[in-house]
DNA sequence: GATAGTTCAGTGACAAAGTCACACTCGATC
DNA sequence: GATCGAGTGTGACTTTGTCACTGAACTATC
């Protein structure tokens, strides 16, 4: 049974309606959602796991743009289906989980029937906007080794954390050899421990060891 | 009379009555229309003029998110307007000229009895994400001379542009020393004549010539 | 379990960009 | 025409990005 908030606040016969009309479908972990340049079918709405939304530049770099979670909505698919342009970003499920995708047709009629439904939308696409905005921010003038310690930071429950250089450069949005150099300092600090795929946090932040305890 | 796109394709008679509540303000260039942290009253529709939008980050710098002139809506304050929380961004008048404020109610008004107004909303939402998307890209991949470049060939028109290097620099989110230097470069160049306060466009671009004939 | 192939990581050298400190200069004002 | 402040120029240094390469670690296959 698809359980997503912003259906929960749907009046009991419209979402008995679009119940009908939505398809949930099971996403394992690596599989694309959506890749650039692909036209939008509905609008998806995240009930388990995660996905993270990136987007490769003319330059050939990628970066990743931001996270959805469970109980999000895949905001950037209402432009999409709204101007009848392609994705210009590509959706990649990191822990495997479910989406329900509602279509074009019933979304017009949660739009047009239901306030709730409306202001979940706008509340979604306003906290979208607000975390691009502060990405703009952090990747223009924060220093690189604070945000990979912020990431890691992030992430510091983990203990060991399981990725490549290579990918946490398009966390980033750097070079993969700017990850490497940082990492291998905060190694001599005796901050993390690596090896091949693995970042294992040792020393790193007091904070967050007690946030995990 | 205010004239917007937005509010000609509304029915006649729900556009009579939005207009009597809708009010229109005149700014003069160099106006603050809203500042960081400030609350939102309405949704402004740009009647003509033109506004930026900009952020200063924790880190004290500042950046130039985006543009909004003439049609525009200020879709930014759907979100606070939503959400209640305050604008994360300023905007200041560049060009002279009007907006209508559409108050909250007339807003949600509009939401629920027009389908093309909900259209045009979601359609201005979806270009204000891609066009932060590209400015995330722009920042985080390519190089500041070519950016410099880019962002005088978009106004080379003007044939002489009346800036300061700070304010180009924020244009660009990042430092005034480099702005100066690269245009340093660029007036060795033959590319442009540098003044106090002024940049003439000179050898720039033989493209822009073309389409400023 | 040796071998070959692939992916991942480390590093030196250099270029581009950001930071800091300070000098200079233009132009408005008294 | 002296003064002052905003705007600009520049050198020295740090950080980040790029390029070119090496080697190490895993995988598949013989």
């Amino acid at each position: 049974m698809p359980h997503h908030s912003i259906l929960d606040i749907l009046p009991e016969q419209l979402r008995k309606e679009a119940m009908e009309k939505i398809q949930v479908m099971r996403f394992p972990a690596g599989q694309v959602l959506f890749s650039a340049g692909e036209h939008c079918q509905g609008l998806p709405l995240v009930l388990q796991g995660s996905v993270k939304v990136q987007m490769t530049g003319v330059s050939g770099h990628s970066i990743v743009l931001y996270r959805m979670g469970k109980d999000d909505i895949c905001t950037l698919s209402i432009g999409c289906l709204m101007t009848g342009r392609g994705y210009r970003a590509e959706a990649v499920v990191e822990e495997e989980g479910e989406a329900a995708i509602i279509p074009r047709g019933v979304f017009d009629r949660l739009m047009d029937q239901s306030p709730a439904f409306r202001l979940g939308i706008m509340e979604s696409y306003g906290r979208r906007l607000d975390d691009l905005m502060l990405l703009v921010e952090e990747v223009a003038f924060h220093r690189m080794d604070e945000r990979l310690e912020e990431w890691l930071q992030a992430r510091a429950s983990r203990g060991v954390i399981a990725i490549t250089h290579q990918e946490l450069a398009v966390e980033l949005g750097t070079a993969r050899e700017v990850v490497s150099r940082l990492l291998k300092e905060l190694e001599r600090q005796k901050m993390v421990r690596l090896s091949r795929g693995k970042i294992e946090l040792t020393g790193l932040l007091d904070s967050s060891v007690l946030a995990g305890a």
